[in-house]
DNA sequence: AAGACACGCAACCGCTCCGTT
DNA sequence: AAACGGAGCGGTTGCGTGTCT
């Protein structure tokens, strides 16, 4: 037996044939007056691409983290432009080995100023090194005149406020991976650390490992942005 | 000038979830 | 507990418009 549609068009009675779907779809879409049309800032893109790296394509979740967008419009935007621009940029990207289950050592305190993510992403980098390159680690110390990332030699990372991380990985089908306590958190692009749910977490983070780009830790305290 | 192609975006489709009966 | 219906969601389509040849 077929499925019965979602609406019945023969019943409406003229014009665009809309149903009562439809219109409520067009208003939540595209009629609100509360919503912004077009006109992505690279913040916004920035947020998108961080969170579609966490959490996936769940478009209710990103466009809630964004102001007067709608999952509509946001995952048009993703198809439309940042999916390709996001192609683009990963290609470019270092290459990890992600085979490799290594306990992160750090060997240097620093500090992140969370305006310049190109610098940030440079010290990512430099610590994705540690894990994969023993032999360096001593030899670096990074430091920076802010004070929104600090890392001890005890396996820890503080954060005092939403910060720029990791680099997506694109053979991981997910960058977040399970904690201890049976959540799940990670780093992303640009700025953010969320949980699965795409939260955006801060506090402070104790790592297990580093799988590639990806973190585990738990979060002993964590606030809710 | 016109046809082909690419792009952006509103809208549709079909599925799942969840509250109600 | 089961059935039902509405709401919400993500994937996809189709149309209008701009650009290229």
């Amino acid at each position: 037996m077929g499925r019965s549609p979602c609406c019945d068009k023969t019943k409406v009675k003229r014009g665009l044939k809309r149903c009562g779907k439809s219109c409520r779809l067009r208003w939540l879409n595209y009629l609100r007056p509360d919503i912004k049309l077009g006109g992505f800032t690279e913040e916004e893109d920035n947020i998108i691409s961080s969170l579609y790296v966490n959490i996936g394509s769940r478009w209710s979740v990103i466009a809630s983290h964004l102001q007067g967008r709608t999952d509509n419009d946001v995952k048009n935007h993703w198809n439309t432009k940042l999916k390709k621009k996001f192609s683009t940029s990963t290609r470019k990207s270092t290459t990890i080995n992600t085979t490799s289950i290594t306990p992160m050592q750090f060997s240097s305190s620093l500090s992140l100023p969370k305006q310049e993510f190109d610098q940030y992403q440079i010290t990512n980098n430099s610590i994705l090194d540690y894990s994969t390159k023993p032999d360096q680690q001593q030899q670096s110390t990074i430091s920076y005149s802010n004070d929104n990332i600090s890392i001890s030699n005890s396996n820890s990372i503080s954060i005092s406020n939403s910060v720029v991380s990791l680099q997506m990985n694109q053979e991981l089908p997910n960058n977040a991976h399970p904690t201890r306590n049976d959540d799940f958190a990670s780093w992303c692009d640009n700025g953010l650390v969320m949980d699965g749910e795409g939260d955006l977490l801060n506090g402070k983070f104790d790592f297990d490992q580093v799988i590639g780009e990806v973190a585990n830790f738990n979060y002993s305290s964590q606030l809710w942005l």
